[in-house]
DNA sequence: CGGAAATCAACATTGTTTTATAGGAATTAT
DNA sequence: ATAATTCCTATAAAACAATGTTGATTTCCG
């Protein structure tokens, strides 16, 4: 019903795999490595990374040597840029954006509904920085390894 | 990106339609009914509405005179068991349910970052009964009405 | 210098799921 | 019997996900 599609997903893991490697001596990382790392087709990922490109999220740099690389740091990219970009809107249903779309948005029972569960997620997103989402993983990974050292 | 189903808006429309319908001396509403007030295809109501109806949220009369009608009060169907029905789950992301969707579920720095979301809607969607969609929709109509009517 | 390798870029193709339509069989009231 | 209705199965069309092929640009190295 309410999927998270993949290039969403993939779009965050993807900026999220840049994140890591953002301002540690090598510039760019390859989309080969990342496709390795994140176990996600580099044919795809080429795909996803397109409208990152173009909406100022990464820069790239061509030939060998080249690669991808943030265009800000992660504590200034927010999920909801991300997922937009990947995505052409944000929004839960297109008449949300898009007035044409259904017939009688101003009397639709069911507008205000998705239009409040729609804000719910927005408002979520546009909380969450790479940055936030690198910190939460690191104590998620300590957790683990204290897990796996007892 | 995340977008609600059709099935999951269409049959949201279709519950609050046979709620609206609810209890008034008519005891079923034909789909073909539903279908032309809410502008969808009888034949696509026709499969939305089979969910519905082996989840037990509405029950059928075959044969002439038939129809359908709600199998309990609007306030007491919250609009996340129809949206459950209408798909299998409820979750943004498979990985969520299914542990073995994606591969490292333990250590995905993502992982958690969905379930947030995930939850929030799901809260959201547990607070809503089609009683209270009414409600809302009622208010938002009399105002449609007054501006109008000015 | 000049070719080979590495890398991004662009376009085409295939496969899968979602959305929607179609036809008719089974059931029931009149 | 007939008409109205749900129920079941199949298929067509569109969107999404993934893979394949080729081309353009840059670096590296002999
Ligand atoms: S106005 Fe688009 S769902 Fe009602
Ligand atoms: S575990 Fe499924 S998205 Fe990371």
């Amino acid at each position: 019903m309410i999927k998270l599609s993949t290039k969403g997903r993939y779009g965050t893991r993807l900026m999220l795999n840049l994140a890591r490697h953002y301002g540690n001596g090598a510039d760019a990382v390859i989309l080969k490595r990342i496709a390795e790392e994140e176990r996600i087709s580099i044919r795809y990922l080429e795909q996803i990374i397109i409208p990152l490109k173009i909406n100022r999220l990464v820069k790239s740099v061509r030939g060998a040597g080249g690669g991808y690389s943030l265009a800000r740091g992660p504590e200034d990219i927010r999920l909801s840029e991300i997922l937009r970009a990947v995505e052409g809107n944000c929004c839960l249903v297109e008449c949300l954006e898009d007035g044409s779309y259904c017939e009688f948005v101003g009397t639709c029972p069911t507008f205000d509904i998705w239009k409040g569960a729609s804000d719910l997620l927005r408002d979520y997103f546009e909380s969450l920085t790479l940055r936030d989402v690198m910190a939460r993983a690191g104590k998620k990974g300590r957790k683990a390894q204290a897990r796996a050292g007892r």
